[in-house]
DNA sequence: TTAGATGCAAATGGTTTGCATGCGT
DNA sequence: ACGCATGCAAACCATTTGCATCTAA
């Protein structure tokens, strides 16, 4: 029996979840197994777990720490090593973004797609920038032989001194 | 007088110690030291040399354990810890500016005006990025109550990939 | 059954810290 | 001489690794 949380903790579970279990289109857990296998990933207890912990609420901004505590919270029984791998793992299949602020920790984005980042210095909260998309004025030239893999943006902000 | 460098090593001093350096006295001890009490800053000798290793040769970006064996190759005589100190009080100062870009270790620049940086993943080397200034085509609206403290841009770099 | 996944604890690597000694003013 | 600066080694913290034990297929 899975020890995969009843509710993510947070929020409500999705409206899909409510209705057709045997039905393998809209059920959660289903998705995300069948999701892991696509990418090549056993659906395993705790990758399963994870999985749900990361993807159910939206995008999400975590450290290994911080999800370690959110899965021993949710009954979830993970070793802190276990996460480690299991984010990399994640990583490299796309399922998540590895986002570098402050050389501190590592964060990872549930967010894929193309998007930026403001940084809230001192207190270490990364949240996406939403709105319109942040564009660059003009793509740099890249070095001979080089190419651009990627373009990070991080907005770094400080609360706004008063008088 | 000290165990500084004669000169820094890969090349020789430039001209006129270009750049921020320029100056009236046009030596270039006499200009640093002034400059780091300036700041606030005791002039000791290891300071001294390792703002000779930094400033003396144009941008730089190093990590605390690639200026520690310069240092130690210029026989300027400091231990690690040291060099962590130094590196945060120069920034704290606004001589040097640092930049996160892949957790793993942090780099210090050693241009402080407003630029953005290539990183070539794999190689860890961080480069200015030069030519026209790269600019965002529209700032994002900061959160209420916050505002922009800096914004960073990495582009990250990787080899071209050729048929 | 069996390759792959997990857990634990020890190892690692960058960075920081405490404290006695050294050096710039 | 005074007090900040330095060096050393131990402490720290996030992350990784080795290896024995599980578990999904």
């Amino acid at each position: 029996m899975a020890s995969i949380p009843t509710v993510p903790p947070g929020k409500g579970a999705p409206a899909s979840l409510s209705g057709a279990w045997s039905d393998q289109s809209g059920c959660p857990f289903h998705d995300l197994r069948r999701r892991l296998r696509t990418v090549g990933l056993r659906p395993t207890r705790q990758r399963v777990g994870l999985g749900w912990l990361l993807f159910a609420k939206g995008d999400r901004h975590v450290t290994a720490e911080l999800l370690h505590e959110e899965a021993v919270k949710a009954r979830v029984p993970v070793s802190l090593a276990t996460i480690y791998n299991t984010l990399h793992q994640f990583t490299e299949a796309g399922l998540l973004r590895e986002v570098a602020v402050d050389g501190a920790k590592t964060y990872f984005d549930t967010n894929v797609g193309d998007h930026h980042h403001f940084f809230i210095e001192g207190e270490n909260v990364l949240m996406d920038i939403k709105g319109q998309p942040v564009e660059l004025a003009a793509l740099p030239e890249p070095p001979e032989g080089m190419e651009i893999a990627r373009v990070d943006v991080v907005v770094r902000l400080r609360p706004k001194k008063r008088s």
